[in-house]
DNA sequence: GTCTATAATTCGATAGAC
DNA sequence: GTCTATCGAATTATAGAC
């Protein structure tokens, strides 16, 4: 890995675990083993190097989602595959926490990415909810991309918890308080016709 | 007002606009209108400063809660008070937002008030789920502290996403779409009973 | 490409006058 | 109680040698 890749690798850590506010170019430079000279080579300043880190991050999320739900399943499968992922819970989402970092938001260049995310996210999770109304697995008069949204702030919720309570346990709740209510959603006098998604 | 309490109300707003890492002592003084003197009078340091902030909100925002929640009225009615309150949305959450500080969540004193308080709120929220369970609100299966984290992790995270899309139509349709599935928990054919909650 | 030297500014605090 | 002076370390770079 050369050091351009390190240098990346090393921000995306950094913003993770103590945001952009909180990531000084040297702690970048130590934890890549690069000098400064070579950071200020590869990249014109710090903000530079956080962007290209943001975009890959969002990016690797946005695609472990698609993948998540995308997965041959009934819709509530899907989402249960996505919410029940495992996770890094105590270090929390790497883009949700710079959605709480002052800089990055007051950033467009910084934020730009993060709003992508969220907006695609929810547009996909969206589409996995109208195909289970269609399968009967939910509500005709369910609203989905309400449900979309209240499904990703559970996620993103979810790691607040943990992290206020320095444990999983709260996390973990959420997200089986979560799927309880969106399987209610079927009733048990109307079976889920699974299969039917496979229909021509 | 004197110096003390201008440099508390001023760390508690610079605490929700900046977080810890990002409030510097001479960003309090300023926004306090006091020296470095007066502040280092009254506090110890910046640490001793943020922990009497962070205290006075949590409490703050723990009370205004229990008030929602205690309101009159049938316990889907209480929830629904407590997550259509108004907010300062695209603010975030001032202990939400405290918990994804990395100075924070590593010093127990400061992440002490922070725990207690999403502990606190979930017990309550779990007391008035149970209460709708006994007046048929809700499924007798229903996990009370499941759903109650779920609900609180709804309004956390709707926060996330509002900032995220810089607009608060997320955080709209996040807090409607757990209402949806909360209230289609009550099956229409067995109606609310509503008042039951003052039976003697 | 990477290194070292330099630098203006800010950070978080201390000391002592008033 | 509040003010000003001072301080060592860290921050965010820039300059120029190699």
């Amino acid at each position: 890995m050369d050091a351009k890749e390190r240098l990346i690798e090393s921000a995306r850590e950094l913003l993770w675990d103590r945001g952009y506010v909180g990531m000084s170019p040297k702690a970048i430079q130590d934890r890549a083993s690069a000098g400064q000279g070579s950071m200020y080579h590869h990249f014109e300043n710090k903000e530079a190097l956080a962007l290209t880190a943001i975009e890959r991050s969002t990016e690797e999320l946005y695609q472990a989602a698609k993948n998540d739900l995308a997965s041959p399943h009934t819709a509530i499968e899907r989402i249960a595959a996505y919410l029940k992922r495992e996770r890094q819970v105590l270090r929390g989402c790497r883009a949700g926490k710079l959605t709480q970092d002052p800089d990055v938001m007051a950033n467009p260049k910084l934020r730009r990415p993060l709003q992508k995310m969220f907006t695609r996210l929810q547009q996909r999770l969206a589409r996995v909810l109208e195909e289970g109304k269609m399968t009967g697995e939910f509500e005709p008069t369910m609203g989905a991309k309400d449900i979309a949204a209240t499904v990703i702030a559970v996620l993103q919720g979810a790691y607040v918890l943990a992290r206020a309570e320095n444990s999983v346990e709260p996390f973990d709740r959420a997200i089986r308080g979560v799927l309880f209510l969106l399987e209610a959603q079927t009733p048990p006098l109307r079976p889920k016709r699974k299969g039917l998604r496979n229909r021509t």
